[in-house]
DNA sequence: GGCGGAGGGAACCTCA
DNA sequence: ATGAGGTTCCCTCCGC
């Protein structure tokens, strides 16, 4: 059996996704009661019988944080209507319903704090934020800072955070920058404009929580050199090409 | 020269 | 106490 708290937070990760679900008239056909993963869960053993396969944490491990919450939730994709279901909705609103609860279990007490690139993340999926983050090629994890509304978003991510000070782009620029020691994300040669990993970029992505790559990115996990250097230089060359291209047609 | 954006060193803070 | 993940301050460089 699953721990107490897993079942609290996944729990409340799936009610808020199957809200989302609701919302789709589509969906209701497959799961029109759905008020409760526990009766998901208890009609699917297979489901938990599994939880070894994906190296889970121990059952009786409190899940801690968000990427364990997914780690659990990648589980769910052995559901094949329900992944189906999943597939049908629309990026934007899955990602936040799931993420929603995500961020708030591990921004309460004993959970890891919200970190910038899934709040930058996230404010690429939110239409209020349009005026101030948007993607620029949003396959290759490429987004870009509207200049007049740069502040308004470093404003609202400090506080989010909490902090004493007003945040500032600048600020927020810096950690961007210690974000291209770690490689999650890289500055693009171009004026606003920055780049989340791939490895970033799958794992913020909804097909992580539920869809087949999960499954290949929990049992096969990214080598060092998916971080390397070069990697990074055939990402930019990509981009930079398709972006000189862009420029061309413009 | 002014300005906006970028890059980075260093000290500091908060929290798990 | 320690490390991660920023935050804050400050300075320099660069291109327009």
């Amino acid at each position: 059996m699953m721990g107490c708290n897993e079942q609290d937070i996944l729990g409340q990760a799936f009610q808020d996704a199957f809200e989302v679900l609701q919302e789709h008239s589509s969906m209701h056909q497959y799961m029109p009661d759905y008020k409760n993963y526990l009766t998901f869960i208890n009609h699917h053993p297979h489901v938990r019988a599994n939880a070894n396969m994906y190296d889970l944490p121990p059952l009786d491990a409190p899940i801690c944080n968000w990427r364990d919450l997914t780690t659990v939730d990648a589980e769910l994709h052995l559901e094949e209507n329900f992944h189906h279901m999943l597939q049908n909705v629309p990026e934007g609103q899955l990602v936040h319903a799931v993420r929603t609860t995500a961020v708030q279990q591990k921004e309460g007490k004993g959970r890891k704090k919200l970190r910038l690139f899934e709040y930058l993340h996230e404010s690429l999926h939110d239409p209020n934020m349009t005026n101030c983050i948007q993607w620029v090629d949003k396959p290759n994890g490429i987004f870009q800072f509207i200049s007049k509304n740069k502040e308004k978003l470093a404003e609202l991510w400090g506080k989010r955070k909490g902090n004493r000070k007003l945040m500032t782009y600048q600020k927020m620029a810096r950690a961007l920058r210690n974000y291209g020691r770690t490689g999650e994300i890289m500055k693009i040669r171009r004026k606003l404009t920055y780049q989340f990993s791939a490895v970033i970029l799958q794992r913020l992505s909804p097909t992580h929580f539920f869809g087949k790559e999960t499954m290949c990115y929990q049992c096969i996990p990214p080598g060092p050199d998916y971080y390397s250097p070069d990697n990074w230089n055939i990402n930019y060359n990509f981009m930079y090409n398709n972006e000189h291209d862009q420029n061309l047609i413009n």
